[in-house]
DNA sequence: TGTCGAAACGGACCACAGTCCGCTTCTATT
DNA sequence: AATAGAAGCGGACTGTGGTCCGTTTCGACA
């Protein structure tokens, strides 16, 4: 053969010196959060911190935003294993109806601790392939356990539009909502959406 | 008498200078908006435009979100009178689950148009004494003529959040969702929320 | 109409996100 | 080991958001 052809190996290796300025980048920036603050980061200090140029950094992560998009996942896939296979009731084992509602709760909490971290990621595809797909397609999934009848994946949508940080920043800094409420409140809305108990 | 006595003005009643700038500077900034879009508005072009200073525009909006919360206030207000005493079914006059159905397509429509200029205002209280507020009590009102049972104001949030643009746009531009199903789906969410009819 | 304090003005200035392009380093091939 | 071409690097440079402070304008009072 003449040629290593593509073949599964698709998106071309990355070469070493990438790969070791990336984890260089992630490391600075995850320590570089924690110290200053998510405002407080700035792509000059994140470039030298990780002993790299400025072009560098803006090429990993194409932008600020991607950046902290990067950062955010890395907490969020964490979360996400803990309600794939993690202990019950937000992991499997409990009953749908259950685990539905401590994702609820998880869910706000977690979304409200990385608060900034969100807000500095922006709209855009930055969650990668998804937080919000992730947990629409884990709701729609206990929705059907539950024999609910409907557009599963608009009701899906609907459970967790009001978990997003827009909504619970609204709730909590203006309207100065307790958590309990919250939690109550959603608890209530899924009993609605789903059809009693 | 001696001094002027502050009486019910306040606020001071802004100066005749400040208020022609105010002015030409909300003109100016809707003018481009229009023509170079969001995103092609800078802060010098508008000062330029509206023939003021780069720190006057600062003065009067305090940021660039600041300026596109006030221009947003703007279209917002008169979908508000649209809502508190235009026609019906959104206005007053029709039933409420009628008027609560209604009140779900026009926000939809209203935030799917005003995207960018929504995503460039951020969250603060730029959409000053608050779209959020407004939606979430009017929805909160129509609730209790229904004579739904329950933490009102969690439900109002519930079924105004999935209203918001952030939400919109991941069903819309990344699940390719049609409008039809849209409307639809919020419907049934509303019907659910309610009770049955 | 002259004066005075306060409010508003405006443009020079600063910091930071993001771009560009010549240089370096890697890997594959012989 | 030498070579060639591609992938990656990095820092000087640009454009824009936002600040600062000396100057101007306003309007109240005498």
């Amino acid at each position: 053969m003449s040629k290593p052809l593509p073949l599964l190996t698709s998106p071309a290796p990355e070469r070493r010196d990438a790969a070791r300025n990336r984890e260089a980048l992630m490391t600075a920036a995850t320590a570089l959060v924690e110290e200053v603050g998510v405002r407080g980061v700035t792509m000059d200090a994140l470039a030298c911190r990780a002993g790299v140029g400025k072009g560098t950094v803006f090429r990993r992560f194409g932008s600020r935003e991607g950046l902290m998009g990067a950062v955010l996942n890395h907490s969020e896939t964490e979360w996400q294993a803990a309600v794939m296979s993690g202990p019950p009731p937000l992991g499997p084992g409990a009953p749908p109806f259950e685990r539905l509602l401590a994702f609820g709760e998880s869910r706000m909490l977690l979304n409200l601790r990385h608060a900034e971290l969100i807000e500095a990621a922006g709209n855009p595809g930055a969650r990668s392939v998804g937080a919000l797909s992730f947990t629409t397609m884990h709701v729609r999934y206990l929705l059907s356990e539950l024999q609910v009848e409907g557009d599963l994946s608009y009701l899906a949508t609907a459970l967790v539009a009001p978990l997003e940080i827009i909504v619970l920043r609204e709730q909590v800094d203006r309207a100065h909502v307790p958590m309990g409420r919250l939690v109550a409140g959603w608890s209530d809305l899924a009993r609605r959406v789903v059809g009693v108990t």
